[in-house]
DNA sequence: GCGACAG
DNA sequence: ATCTTGTCGC
């Protein structure tokens, strides 16, 4: 797919949380999706050395098949600081979604979607550049109070952050660890836990997810 | 000031 | 994220 790239990446966190607090007026969270839903993507990113390594992996939906993968390398520009995972992350996705034929549906991104200080964590960063829906999967907190979860698959809490639902925690299996779910664009909370859910049919990861995983940090 | 803190 | 083998439990 074709990815604009013509625009320049901060050095400095104060220029990027003046990005962040001009991309988060961008983002959507009500549901704008091209339905049906035939393709998913997973999107992750890997480190070794001074380089990372970006994978997406595209499934068929719903039964949730490889389709089509891809990876891309590029030089690890910025460091790891809490709140801007995403200006560390989002250069090498891109380099590995341009090498993309089929263009997902639904992409689920590691990390959060609104559930961010300033309501742009990577999911949402993501889905603003490339205009695709988007949910932020945590695998934990970064943010935000919840209640105690039942134990259950499929019960989930809503994570509040300053009054205000940014997010959910959901069980995506019984007994395990939750993930933290948010909206990253064009695709509302209720709508978000309901793809998780289709995408999560046996571990506590969703497929496409774990299939990125693996892609971008096996050796 | 202190502790927390996606990947 | 990454360093790392076997082992306990369903």
């Amino acid at each position: 797919m074709k990815i604009d790239q013509s625009h320049t990446w901060p050095s400095t966190v104060e220029e990027a949380r003046t990005i962040q607090e001009t991309l988060r007026n961008l983002v959507i969270t009500t549901d704008k999706l091209n339905t049906p839903i035939q393709h998913v993507a997973g999107v992750d990113v890997g480190f070794y050395h001074k380089m990372s390594r970006a994978a997406v992996a595209v499934l068929s939906f719903p039964d949730l098949q490889i389709v089509e993968t891809s990876l891309a390398y590029r030089p690890t520009s910025f460091p790891y600081i809490p709140g801007f995972l995403s200006f560390r992350e989002i250069p090498a996705i891109l380099d590995a979604l341009e090498k993309i034929k089929t263009i997902p549906d639904i992409i689920l991104c590691d990390g959060q979607g609104t559930a961010h200080r300033r309501r742009l964590g990577i999911a949402c960063h993501l889905g603003v550049l490339i205009d695709i829906p988007i949910i932020g999967v945590a695998k934990s907190l970064l943010i935000g109070k919840h209640e105690e979860l039942p134990e259950a698959k499929g019960s989930w809490q809503p994570l509040i952050h300053q009054n205000e639902t940014v997010g959910a925690v959901l069980r995506t299996r019984s007994g395990v660890k939750p993930l933290y779910i948010s909206s990253g664009h064009r695709i509302s909370l209720p709508t978000a836990i309901d793809y998780v859910l289709c995408c999560t049919p046996k571990y506590r990861l969703p497929e496409t997810t774990r299939i990125a995983d693996k892609l971008a940090s096996d050796r």
